[in-house]
Order: structure tokens, then C-alpha cells, then sequence
DNA sequence: TTATTTAGTTACCTAAGCTAACCATTAGCC
DNA sequence: GGCTAATGGTTAGCTTAGGTAACTAAATAA
């Protein structure tokens, strides 16, 4: 909670050299790690509604980082990469990478892989608490 | 980074059971814990512009959570809870206590202590970056 | 006493959430 | 096979919450 604001605008910040925002990155980062997805996929991932991952992902694709190939069901779209989207992903992980670094600084390194565990830990306690609503 | 969306959306579905939102929450906080504060000692609490700030605790003025008294000096405006926004606050701290020991469970006490204390330190670096720009 | 800084506001833009209502397509079922 | 459900996505319209630029009023500094 103390660190909301002050994570998202810096990394905002970081983004923002890019030309990117946080909400944009995220799915970026979904589609180099798991390959081409739909728009459910991304959105149930995201915890966001259909209708904001709409509009998330046409923005994307404007920007020419993402295209969508038929998938084998004629009412899924489903997305991938573009060359160019898979260009600045990389850019992009180079300053997130030493974004991620500069915060981490000062704390030990077993610590650190502590916390990025918990962190896990927490994220499936959230996912849990909102599926048993 | 993998936490932010299934925190926030929690979060604000519980803050919504008492029609707040996170920006208006932490502002609450910070008055009861801070006491009375201008909007700019807020704004920088919270890592926002002015006009952020101006506009999130006019709504909480409308919701009569908070008013203002007059500062020393004639510019500045001092916000402060009222008899109803502490109430508030007590009501919706409790659900949130509840909240956070949820999304801990599973986690060693001696983990989330040390989790807790990497924050501050995560927030500071954060902190010391920005101005550092 | 003039110039500069500080606190706050107004106006306007954008990203990114949400719900409600909808269309198309597919899957399930009798 | 043909109706009904469920599923994937979109459109429209709302809200919160962030940002800049440009401003006023008051206080401080030169």
C-alpha cells in the first residue's frame, strides 16, 4: 500500500520514455512469456473485464506492436507479437531490468528471492480470495 | 509488478462495500495518522500533482469525511477529518486489517515482518530516485 | 516595493477501470 | 437436427485518477 504510488509513477516514468503505459506493458510481457493468447486469456491473467482489454489491445495494435491471427475458433482473436512489438520489448526490458535493480539496492540477494517468493505466495491468496466470492 | 492488478481490484472491492477508493483511502489514512495537513504535504505523501490532490479531497468533502480549517498562513488549507470521516475510517479499517491478514496467510510472521521492512526500504530507494532526477 | 516563490485552483486531456447490453459463434442437449 | 446455453468479443457510456499548462492570491526575498 505504501509503495503504490510511488512504484506506479516511477515506473510510469520509465515506461513513458517509451511511450508506454503500465496497463500496455503487462500485456506485452504476457505475450513473450506464453506465446500468441486471446483476449480472455489476457484479461482472466490481467484480473481486468473483457471490455477494458478491448480497448488496451486496440491501442497496441495501433501502435503496431501486436497483430491477431485467426485461432481455430472463428470467434476467438487471438494475439501475437509483431516484429516491431517484439523490438521494443526488448528495449523496454533493458530499463525496466535496471529499474527493477535500482529499487531492489541495499537489499541482500536471498532476501530479495524471499520476497519475490511471498510475493507469489500473496498473488495466489488474492486470486483464491476472488474466485471463493 | 505481478501483484499490482489482483491487489488493486481487491482492494477496491473492499473499499467499495463502503463507497471508497484507494486514492481516498490512503488520504484518510495519512490524516489520522499525520493529523491535520495541507494539500500540498498530501500530494507529496502520495506522490501526485496539486490538481490530483485538489480534486480527490473535494470529494471528500462532499462526502463530509473532511473539512478545513485555516492555516497559519492565508493561502494554505488544512484538512482534517471530521466526527463522520473518523468513523469512517474505524469502520473500513477493520474490514482492511482483515484484508491484509488474508492476502499474508500461509507466510511466516518472521517473513512478513521482514517483507514488511523491505518495503520501506523499497519505498525509500524509490523515493530517493525521483528526486534524484 | 518590486520580483520570486509557494499554495491552491481551473480547464482540459489521457489511461484505464467498470457495467449493461449486444452480436456471432460454438457447444450442449433432448 | 434444432433449440438453448455458454463463450469470445465489441459498443456505448460512466467513473476514478493521473497528468500539464496557465492562472490567482498570498507570503518572502532582494
Amino acid at each position: 500500500m505504501l509503495m503504490y504510488r510511488p512504484f506506479e509513477s516511477q515506473l510510469n516514468q520509465e515506461l513513458g520514455k517509451h511511450g508506454l503505459h503500465r496497463a500496455q506493458w503487462t500485456i506485452l510481457y504476457y505475450l513473450v512469456n506464453e506465446g500468441p493468447s486471446t483476449l480472455v486469456e489476457l484479461a482472466h491473467y490481467q484480473r481486468v473485464e473483457k471490455p477494458t482489454m478491448t480497448r488496451t489491445v486496440s491501442r497496441l495494435e495501433e501502435l503496431g506492436y501486436v497483430d491477431h491471427i485467426p485461432g481455430k475458433d472463428r470467434r476467438e482473436k487471438r494475439m501475437q507479437l509483431t516484429a516491431e512489438g517484439t523490438k521494443v520489448y526488448k528495449k523496454v526490458r533493458v530499463t525496466i531490468d535496471k529499474f527493477e535493480q535500482e529499487i531492489l539496492e541495499g537489499i541482500p540477494e536471498d532476501t530479495q528471492q524471499l520476497i519475490i517468493e511471498s510475493m507469489k505466495a500473496i498473488r495466489m491468496n488474492l486470486i483464491n480470495k476472488e474466485s471463493a466470492k
